[in-house]
DNA sequence: AAATGTATCGGGAACGATTGCGGCACCGTT
DNA sequence: AACGGTGCCGCAATCGTTCCCGATACATTT
């Protein structure tokens, strides 16, 4: 039930456009336009501005104070039943929706968290994501998605932007080229709490929830000597990545352990991009004494390898065996199939929100330093030697 | 320069952890702990709440008032350059960050635009992503990204959050679900911009910017046609989509030119997932007469079928052609590879985000009903008859 | 000398929602 | 009749910014 402003009826009213977006109504009794903010007649000008409906509008409506539609909307206490049904459905008549920056600027809370993830092309991260967010939904709290592009001065502004958005925690994946972390020094100050996943450096006091890369690389690498290869090289990710450093530890320890050899001739790093993979591809098969098998630290160098094999002819599988990391929805059709090792995506996003909400609603909460959960091999034939 | 509550002086400032979030500081010379923002020491209590520093923070340091500061970090007129360089370092030292929230209430205005997808699996929606955040950014816009996990309720969910959000505008593209559009109402009477992309639906008023599907569709089953295929099938859409109408319409015209018979029993129609595009794939290679050829409405259900008329030994070309639609990147990879049919995702996005931001900018632009952009052909094996 | 101009700054009212505190009416108890 | 208790509601302050409107000081013009 809209009511005139002006004569104070409430039938005859309807919709008449908007003035500076918001909404307008018209009165057939009194022929007068006005929006639900106007102030009464005496003091009106003209009918200018616009707006979603507020809270105060509600108020205005049902000749009640705002404090009474706000305790009716956010159903709390001392409010009698009838009064929260007549605000619930004058909302409703109004299209109102609450908004979030005042509630957030007087309570000094978001209830949102940001996510920042380096890229959104390959599926680790959407999957991630999707598991993230409903997780987080559930707790009643919004997801801010932000890719960085693996670009540091990227990521340094959205860190920048997540705050000003006064974010209740953060979850990061580091870009390829990030170095410091100095760019998480406003957080720590101000109390919100970070957690790394899957790109991770190590900052003190900095948690971290990762898969378990080390054995997974092992698992790995110990799969393609099982199955009876020998000369294995390595595509590593950037140096800087602890990712990186410890799928190659994975890699080289599995190595050790059957006494094989280390051959730094099989060992290229990539930085992430698809021409630098199709380099390092170019450059193991190159050799002239090429490896036989390859663990690549990802799926895309992986799949870069068997598309460059597959050029010059080699028999990936049989001629060179091939293992990647991160089960890219390509790795299933490619031919032949990838073998590769699965990430544990649900646990880590859940395991991720959890934590975070944890040290948001009661910040004594201390999260784990580490957080690792076990990868799974996936065997398919680009590790078939036979 | 910090400069201490009680006694004035700015040597020996320390920071000393936060309290309530806010960064405290600790005098050496009186031994006085405050926060930037607690009052001057007469009326001073305890040491209570902490907080991300304000602009009140760096007025009470410098001694002026919050709106010469206001003046000095917007770079508006009515400035000295020293106080404005002044303000400029303070804000540095006090990792001060201004608060989004606080500035889009007053202003009414948030420099936002949130772009509603259905998924961020296939890399249509990541690649459209990433081009439309370039180009809002380079304007001062920020994106915030929703994805509806192809779920009617999630994507009402999703705009009445961003209405909360204040959104100066949206960039929507379907879930498969959607069957009305009711949901923009809010928006439409509060005058917020929207347009639909990719995935659209009629609705007086509501523009849209799509790929010619009409074309693309027409052209790809051409493709078939003038490579020897004549019994020519397809797997459709969800109907409630117009992308999957216009496909349709294209794939139904091109056989029609060329006087090939538009036979029902080879059309089948998936809902966008997987088991669903599995299933089409098998229906259609179970009949008794198959078809020779089959035009996709998208890759994943073109790919589906690829892998299914593998497993029974059928050769995807020779035997079956197949085109797709949208060139996944799982298209070149498999084999045999995929002709399909690449959408301008650049153009797409910088015509979503230029048109939206001229309306935003300016209310009486009207932007076109309906923005269509062509299509290019890669060809590649699944389309070779010999 | 008075009036006007210019550059720079401060005061204070918004923006929309939340919330502690106090007020009012009405109840039952003594 | 006076009192305490309770249910319900309004007042007003608050969050951090922006921006309009003056205020001030000094320089320039009449």
């Amino acid at each position: 039930m809209i009511r005139c402003i002006k004569c104070d009826k409430v039938s005859g009213i309807a919709r008449a456009g908007q003035v500076r977006g918001k909404q307008r109504y018209h009165c057939k009794h009194c022929s007068y336009y006005f929006t639900l903010q106007s102030p009464r007649p005496a003091e009106t000008l003209a009918n200018t501005a616009p707006h979603h409906a507020t809270i105060l509008d509600i108020a205005r409506q049902l000749k009640i104070s705002k404090s009474t539609v706000s305790r009716a909307l956010r159903n709390s206490k001392d409010i009698n039943l009838e009064t929260r049904n007549a605000v619930l459905n004058m909302a409703q008549e109004l299209n109102y929706v609450p908004n979030h920056f005042a509630a957030s600027l007087v309570r000094r809370k978001s209830y949102s968290i940001g996510i920042v993830v380096p890229e959104l092309i390959t599926d680790f991260f959407s999957q991630f994501i999707i598991i993230a967010q409903k997780a987080a939904s559930l707790a009643g709290y919004e997801m801010i998605i932000c890719h960085t592009n693996e670009n540091y001065s990227n990521e340094t502004d959205i860190l920048k932007r997540l705050f000003s958005y006064q974010v209740d925690g953060i979850l990061l994946s580091l870009s390829s080229e990030t170095k410091s972390l100095d760019h998480l020094q406003p957080f720590e100050d101000a109390g919100v709490p970070v957690i790394l996943f899957n790109r991770s450096k190590n900052r003190p006091g900095l948690p971290k929830v990762l898969a378990d890369d080390y054995e997974g690389a092992f698992v790995g690498v110990e799969h393609l000597i099982n199955n009876g290869y020998t000369k294995i090289g390595h595509i590593g990710g950037p140096e800087n990545l602890q990712i990186s450093k410890n799928r190659f530890r994975g890699y080289r320890d599995a190595l050790v352990k059957h006494g094989l050899e280390v051959n730094p001739d099989w060992i290229v790093y990539y930085d992430l991009s698809q021409p630098s993979a199709q380099k390092c591809a170019r450059i193991l098969l190159d050799k002239p004494s090429p490896p036989d098998a390859v663990f690549a630290v990802n799926d895309p160098a992986a799949i870069q390898l068997i598309i460059e094999a597959k050029k010059r002819g080699i028999q990936v599988g049989p001629e060179l065996g091939i293992v990647g990391f991160s089960n890219d929805s390509r790795s299933e059709v490619i031919e032949p199939s990838l073998t590769t090792l699965q990430q544990p995506i649900d646990q880590m996003a859940e395991s991720c929100i959890h934590l975070l909400l944890n040290k948001i609603n009661d910040p004594k909460f201390k999260i784990p330093a580490t957080t690792v959960l076990r990868t799974t091999l996936i065997e398919r034939c680009s590790s078939k030697k036979k």
